[in-house]
DNA sequence: TAAATAATAAGAACTATTATCATTAATTAT
DNA sequence: ATAATTAATGATAATAGTTCTTATTATTTA
């Protein structure tokens, strides 16, 4: 992968904000620091980002999030406002049950707690 | 709700197999039922039955699909073959440490588990 | 500095889903 | 039973999110 300014950009936005982001809103960020980039270029290199493993890539419902953080970890969701919030919780018991339970072997376990969060209960 | 014969024949269909439908699967099947079924009533109809509790929707990445089983349970989902097994495991002490340690009062738990079923590993 | 090629902009195309609207079918009142 | 009422439907347009195509541009290599 060679470099690339627009990548770079993509890039550091989406390790800038905690709110797990919209292809959307990072072309609209980044519009506002090279006004000529294009909304494919920003899925091409969000997808090229998350494969290389530098971002994460989920999907809150049927919109794809982008993620800084590549460390395993599950969300919060707000039932209220959407927002997601980011939550370290030991699943190791619950992947060695799943594993010894079913002939199943679990590489990754996604955890969406949905609710209220602080502001809206 | 009045009844309708097509919504019966979209019901039974999501009722009668364990694999988790999409919408397309389902239109595709209800044609050989009713052939004059359009893709709008299936959608129509699976929002309602869903909306009504009937039966579950949730999103397997970027598709919505329809569960028979709305008990609350989570899913194993194969990275091989991307089939989606029904799982029952207990989270409840995961719930109380989540509305314990943050200000988050949780009313769903979605859980994953990604890895290689029995047929792929 | 030129050649090779990855990255880009612009926009077409595609997939999943929802909305519109004239017609049809299920229910209700007669 | 029949007509009146209105929810449900088929056909199809519209939308949202994303990927693809292609001629041009930028980065790397020779």
């Amino acid at each position: 992968m060679r470099f690339s300014q627009k990548r770079e950009i993509i890039k550091n936005l989406v390790r800038s904000t905690d709110t797990h982001p919209t292809a959307d809103w990072v072309f609209r960020e980044a519009k506002q620091i090279v006004p000529n980039i294009s909304l494919g270029t920003v899925y091409r290199n969000l997808k090229q980002l998350s494969g290389e493993g530098l971002i994460r890539k989920f999907y809150d419902n049927n919109v794809a999030r982008y993620d800084w953080n590549i460390r395993p970890h599950s969300h919060l969701k707000c039932s209220s406002c959407g927002d997601l919030i980011d939550v370290k919780v030991s699943n190791k018991n619950f992947k060695k049950t799943i594993q010894k339970r079913f002939d199943f072997n679990v590489s990754d376990v996604e955890i969406t707690f949905i609710g209220k969060c602080s502001k809206h209960n």
